[in-house]
DNA sequence: CGCTCAGATGATCAAGATTCTCATTTCTAT
DNA sequence: ATAGAAATGAGAATCTTGATCATCTGAGCG
């Protein structure tokens, strides 16, 4: 019930929001596409139309509530903003996705980025792999 | 004229994949969209599809001809591959790219993924920020 | 040099993801 | 409760990219 996140975003505390939220704080998995979402909701017998769930995840993703990522495919996932950054491995095989921080990364970036003359602001870095793991359980959906 | 490589990718040599190589090679944005390049082909008087175009760069890419970079926005940008991996610096305010390499964030690519048990077999590494160039024509204040 | 046919092209259609439109509904402040 | 502003839902619209299919072209052969 972080109704309190809305309210400092600006953003009207309303029933689809709330749901939305909950969805990306309950989730099993971390990172979902806004198609997921709708699903899910749906299945909880929510009256909701995609088209919500995509302006909603937008405004959220401008108040800095949720992350939009492009991890593979056509459709991006969105990530609830628990405070830290990280950057991600992709799994090809089964989808899987793991976080990580590396500071060594994060320098050398301000590095080259400095000596390119640029201020950096953003960046984004996937590794894509496979997951060595033999009881893999993740699929893809 | 290289339809060397063409003929060594097992693409016969066709007026429009030579037209769209010659735009790769002698462009001055080394990034052309489809689209990008599509316009270009009309300009010069060529009869050809928007088609083609995707899917003539769809098999340079399967040849290892060009790379398809997901750089910013939902289109899909082309460049020749010249060789050497590299990856990108983009400008918020004008969207120049900037191409650079660090073995540094290579090698803890590397290290980081094998931390978390993957076999690394890919990456996509793209910064975002302001190019401070007085010739930029969008140069933040 | 012209012939043949696999492969390539171009026009159009189609698909998938995301956004827009707008009439209707829901919050928030009063 | 009520009004006004903001949000929602359904579907249309858009944008990028891939698929279809009839027509055309290039490479090898005579």
């Amino acid at each position: 019930m972080e109704t309190s996140n809305l309210k400092k975003a600006g953003l009207k505390v309303t029933l689809p929001r709330m749901k939305i939220l909950e969805i990306l704080e309950t989730s099993e998995t971390r990172h979902l596409t806004a198609e997921a979402i709708y699903r899910e909701l749906l299945e909880s017998g929510e009256e909701i139309g995609l088209a919500t769930v995509y302006r909603v995840l937008t405004q959220f993703e401008a108040a800095g509530l949720v992350c939009r990522l492009h991890l593979e495919g056509n459709q991006a996932v969105f990530e609830l903003e628990r405070g830290g950054h990280h950057d991600h491995i992709v799994c090809n095989q089964c989808g899987r996705v793991e976080e990580f921080f590396d500071e060594t990364i994060e320098r050398r970036q301000r590095e080259v980025a400095q000596h390119h003359g640029f201020s950096i602001k953003d960046h984004a870095l996937v590794l894509y792999g496979d997951c060595n793991d033999h009881a893999c359980p993740h699929r893809p959906a």
